[in-house]
DNA sequence: CCCAACCAGTGACATTAGTCACTGACGCCT
DNA sequence: AGGCGTCAGTGACTAATGTCACTGGTTGGG
């Protein structure tokens, strides 16, 4: 029963489970099955015939499209505690995007039918799904608006800008960020290619506006690259 | 009680509200409010904070994003039937695009609280609304993906072809469309300009394809349009 | 009937995005 | 140490996108 109650300690701070009883929980723990994932392991593809949901327990999703010339466009990133996949679980359709782990991870499988029975006989499930997927909505405007509006040097100082104030470590000459994980990765992030990623930093660099250290980037002056953003 | 039948058979067609039964149609038609619009008039704007939700009854809604310098992108045109906004009203924040009226229209106008209301004591009405939810989700991903990996071709093409196949008018020399309205309404449905419109128009004609015909459109080579669109 | 207002079309550019090919750096494995 | 594979950087192009300015057509109001 160990691991049934670590199960149903990680639903319990999932956003569309929480405020559930325990006797709720332990209706989820029974059904719910843990599904342990390596590196770069497809979680699903986009097309594919959705069976349920997932909630991350531990590690990172990536959630993207691919184009037919192999370009790919990042939906979303998802960690602990975020349920990926509560939308074609309730239309039916199949999933809209493909999902990868970025790292080992341990992931937890919902399926429909327990996930419907759940929301069926717990009507506040169902309005906490509506928030989460909200907020996955707004985000998704977000990427069009900025596709749609910016350009790419824009939209690489909003992602240095987000990740600098997520995670940014103050040193003395200024913020340092690590990059998520290469070049690419950052371009299939911003919609763009390699290349343009790597001549856009260098430009930015030569602007003194931030220095290139490796995986690492030193970002001498926010305030000007809070200033390549459009909004906020 | 003549206004409150039209409401209540109007809103049983609504896809969230199909399948309720006529006492809780009845719930819902005293309490909502039917609100006339005359074109062109703003429904609301973005960043406004979230009152309730809109069903169209007649007429068609215009949701689009605007960004600093005057452009425009449409995520969505809804019509008679369609329910707006629902999902800003669950998670409690502002509108995340503003809506306009393309014709005079009258729209079915919910509150926050009624609808709540509903949701928590009808379970299959939030699961309605995901469903509905999920296509809208579809959509977005889909005009990320048109935005992140075509060109204004290829999304002009796409257009044209769904617009034939949904309206399309056969006569001999192929099919004939009539546009939605003016070139500036296209450019911001698809994420372009005006003049990216006119001249791949102009250009597609060239080619043959088409034939530009004032405010209508024969297509002279469908096959040749739909080599043009990336998917489907 | 004429004028003002709006819209489509287009030429000339400027900028941005994307492609291709190649080089060098780094890490890793044996 | 040598060699392989992956990744970053960059030059040289090509293509696509967007801007500006202007023209001509159409329309509806006065």
């Amino acid at each position: 029963m160990a691991m049934t109650n670590s199960l149903g300690q990680t639903l319990a701070q999932v956003p569309i489970f929480s405020g559930l009883s325990p006797e709720e929980l332990t209706f989820l723990t029974e059904r719910a099955r843990l599904r342990p994932f390596s590196v770069g392991e497809t979680v699903f593809g986009e097309g594919e015939r959705c069976e349920g949901l997932y909630v991350v327990e531990r590690g990172h999703l990536r959630i993207f499209k691919s184009s037919a010339d192999g370009r790919e466009q990042v939906l979303s990133i998802d960690g602990p505690g975020s349920s990926v996949a509560e939308l074609p679980v309730f239309d039916g359709g199949p999933y809209p995007a493909s999902a990868v782990t970025l790292e080992d991870s341990r992931l937890i499988f919902i399926s429909r039918a327990d996930f419907h029975e759940l929301c069926m006989s717990h009507p506040q499930v169902s309005l906490k799904v509506l928030r989460v997927v909200g907020a996955r909505l707004r985000r998704l405007v977000g990427i069009i608006e900025e596709l749609s509006f910016t350009t790419v040097r824009h939209r690489l100082a909003t992602m240095l800008v987000k990740l600098a104030r997520v995670e940014g470590q103050e040193v003395d000459e200024g913020v340092t960020i690590l990059l998520p994980d290469g070049h690419q990765e950052i371009a299939s992030r911003i919609g763009t290619v390699r290349e343009l990623v790597s001549r856009n930093l260098s430009r930015l660099q030569g602007e003194g506006i931030l220095r290139l250290q490796g995986r690492e980037i030193l970002i001498l002056d926010l305030a000007r690259l809070e200033a390549e953003m459009p909004n906020q």
